[in-house]
DNA sequence: CTGGGTCGTGAAAACGTTATACCAACAGAA
DNA sequence: TTCTGTTGGTATAACGTTTTCACGACCCAG
C-alpha cells in the first residue's frame, strides 16, 4: 500500500541543484521573485518528475492556515442538509480547501471533541447548520470565539452571523399559487417551531394571506418537527380539527411526505379534498403520490456562499443576515395542488 | 472573532515552571516517563487554566499522522450513502479522528486536487464509496497506493481491498418473502449492471430462485442505474412485457421509488397486481404509497467497519474481501408485498 | 577603478510538536 | 571517599514549509 516517503521541497531542490527556498518561491508563486526563466524552467521540471506535493501539515502550522473549513450538520440524511453539504463542498474544492464533516449532536455530547475541533487549528472556519436544539447557540457562538463562524440557514444570533434563504418570499410565493387555484381556507404545517427557518415561513404565510385579506385559523397553525414522522403527526391532528382547510403549506418538503401519508391513510384526497404545497424539491418528490407541488429554493448557492463568506472573513452583513436572492424561489407545479 | 494566538506547549511550560519537552510527555501519556506527582498536578492544571489545546499541524508534521479519514462518495443526497457517512463519521469521532468529505466526480475531473487530496499527508487513509463509473477503479487504486484505502460496498478490486454487505443473502431472503407469500413469476430490477452489489445481488436472486425450481425469464430481468429515474424507466420497460411477472425484486430502495411511480403511473396496483419488494430501509419508506416492504442491512455498520480497518491498517481481509454479517439482513414487512 | 544599483540566489529562523539523548542530584554500597 | 544506580527532569534535533535578509556577481555611471 505504501511506497517510499513523499518527496519534500529538499528533494526538489536538490534534483534541480538549487535551494530549498527558491523551490518554494517558484512553486508557490511568489510575485517579488526574479529568477532566471531556465531556472525556473529546471525546478518545475524536477517538482513534476518527483511528483512534488506540499506537505500540508508543515504549510499550516507556518501559516498558521488549515486550508479546511468544517461544516456541522445536525443529520446527514436530511436531502435538504445533503444539498447544502453539496454546495459547501463544490465551493471549498473550487477553492482549494476541504471540507470537514462533523454533526453537532455528537459535538454536543462531547465537549472535548468540540473543543479540539475550533481549537487545534485544522479548520480556518466553520459553517453551522443550526438545529434550533439547546445547545445549539452555545455552541454555535463558542465556535465563534475561535475562528469565523456562520449559522446556515439562519438570521444572525446570539452573535453569530448568519446566512438564509428567501423563506419569506418562498412562503409567501406557495400562498399565491394556492390562492389563485381558489383556496381561501388555507393551513400551516411548519417544523420546530423554534427555528427561524419555521418562523420566517410563518411570517411569510402570514403575510400573504393578510394581503389577500383571508382569515387565519390558529388551528390550522401546526409546528412540530423538522422530519416526516411530525409531518405525519401534524396532519393527523389537523384532520382532527371540526371543519378542515382546502389547502395546506407545508414548511419543507420532508415533512409533507409525512403529510401526505397521513391524509392519504385517512382518505382525503390529495388535491381531490386538499391542495397541497411544500418548500424545496428534492430527487424523492416527482415519483410522490401524488408528485409534491413545491417552490424551490437554491440549497447549494446557500451552501457555497456560506463557505465563501467564511474564506473571505466577510461575515457581518446587513442587518439580519446575509440573504440569497438570487435565483429567487421558483413554484415547480405538480400534482399536490389544484381547485378547491 | 478571535482572541489571541492559542497558547502552546511553551506557554503551558512556562505557567508550571518546567520544561517544554515534559509537559508533552506528560499531556501525551508517556509510559516511560518518571516525575514527580505534584509536578504532573502542576502542569496538569497549567494546561487546563489556559486551554490547551496541541496544533494538530504541528502534531501531524512531526508523528506523520495527519489524524483524520477522507471519505469519497458519488453522491451525498442519495440516502444509502447518508447512512454509510453517518456510520464512518461516528467510528471516526470515536478514534478522536476527523472525517474529510469528498466527491468522486468532482475528484475525477480535477486530477491535481485529486494528486494533493491522497499526497498531501492531509488523510491517513481512505474510504472510498465506489460508483461503477469509468474513472473509479482509476483512482481508487491510484489512491491506494498512498494510503490504506478500502472500497466500501464492494468486493476487493483492481488490487484495493474492499468490504461489502450480505447482499447475496439479502436478495435471497427477500425472494424467499415473495415465495413464501405464493408467487412464482418474480421479474429483478437492478442499478447500473457493472456494480459488483448489482452484480452480487442478482446472484442471490437467481441462486435463491434456483433454489426453489422457479425459472428465471431473461426479459424480467432489468439493470439500468441506481437512482429513482432509473427505477421508473426500468418498471416502465418491465411492464411492457406481453407477461408479466406477479412480484418483482428491486435491488434498492431510491430504485424502488421510482419504479413504484411508474407501477402507479400504469395503473398496476401494489400489492394488488405486483408485489414490490427493495433492500435497504429510508426514512422515506414507510410514508410511500403503499409503505415499502425491504430487507434492512447495516449500512452504517458498514460505514463504522471500514473506518475500523484502515486505521487499524488491517486491510486484507479473507478472500472476497470484509465481509458484514452482524446484523443479519432483516426482513421488514410493509405493504408493498402480499399473495398474488 | 571605485561605488551604487540591480539580478539571481542561498542561509537561516520560525511555526508547535515529539523523541532521543543526556544530565544533575542524591542515595546506597564498596 | 569513590563508585554505581535511580529519580526527575532538561536540551536539542528533527518534521517540511515560508519568509526575511543577506550576499556575490555583474553592470553602468562618475
Amino acid at each position: 500500500m505504501k511506497g517510499r516517503r513523499a518527496p519534500g521541497l529538499s528533494a526538489v531542490a536538490e534534483r534541480a541543484g538549487v535551494s530549498v527556498s527558491l523551490v518554494s518561491r517558484i512553486l508557490t508563486g511568489d510575485a517579488t521573485l526574479r529568477v532566471r526563466d531556465d531556472t525556473r524552467q529546471r525546478v518545475i521540471q524536477a517538482a513534476e518528475e518527483l511528483k512534488y506535493v506540499p506537505h500540508v501539515s508543515a504549510r499550516a502550522l507556518r501559516l498558521a492556515k488549515a486550508g479546511a473549513i468544517g461544516l456541522v450538520v445536525q443529520d446527514v440524511s436530511n436531502p435538504i442538509h445533503a444539498e447544502i453539504i453539496r454546495g459547501a463542498q463544490l465551493a471549498t474544492a473550487a477553492h482549494g480547501q476541504v471540507l470537514l464533516l462533523a454533526d453537532s449532536p455528537e459535538l454536543a455530547s462531547n465537549a472535548q471533541a468540540f473543543d479540539r475541533l475550533i481549537g487545534e487549528g485544522r479548520i480556518d472556519g466553520l459553517l453551522w447548520q443550526s438545529s434550533g436544539l439547546d445547545f445549539d447557540d452555545e455552541l454555535a457562538s463558542r465556535a465563534a470565539g475561535h475562528l469565523p463562524t456562520i449559522l446556515v440557514n439562519n438570521r444572525p444570533r446570539a452573535g453569530v452571523p448568519g446566512i438564509r434563504l428567501a423563506d419569506e418570499e418562498a412562503a409567501a410565493l406557495a400562498v399565491e399559487h394556492l390562492i389563485e387555484l381558489g383556496h381561501r381556507d388555507i393551513g400551516f404545517v411548519g417544523g420546530r417551531a423554534v427555528t427561524d427557518i419555521s418562523v420566517r415561513r410563518l411570517a411569510g404565510f402570514r403575510e400573504a394571506m393578510d394581503r389577500h385579506g383571508l382569515p387565519i385559523r390558529p388551528e390550522w397553525i401546526i409546528a412540530q418537527e423538522w422530519d416526516a414522522a411530525a409531518g405525519h403527526a401534524a396532519m393527523t391532528s389537523l384532520l382532527a380539527c371540526p371543519r378542515l382547510p382546502t389547502a395546506v403549506f407545508v414548511a419543507n418538503v420532508v415533512v409533507a411526505v409525512g403529510a401526505l401519508a397521513a391524509a392519504r391513510e385517512h382518505g382525503v384526497g390529495v388535491p381531490g379534498d386538499l391542495s397541497m404545497i411544500a418548500v424545496h424539491d428534492a430527487w424523492f418528490v416527482e415519483h410522490g403520490a401524488p408528485p409534491l407541488t413545491t417552490v424551490l429554493l437554491p440549497l447549494r448557492e446557500l451552501g457555497r456562499r456560506a463557505v465563501e463568506l467564511v474564506l473571505g472573513d466577510d461575515l457581518d452583513g446587513p442587518e439580519g443576515g446575509h440573504l440569497i436572492t438570487d435565483p429567487p424561489p421558483r413554484l415547480v407545479v405538480r400534482g399536490s395542488t389544484g381547485r378547491p
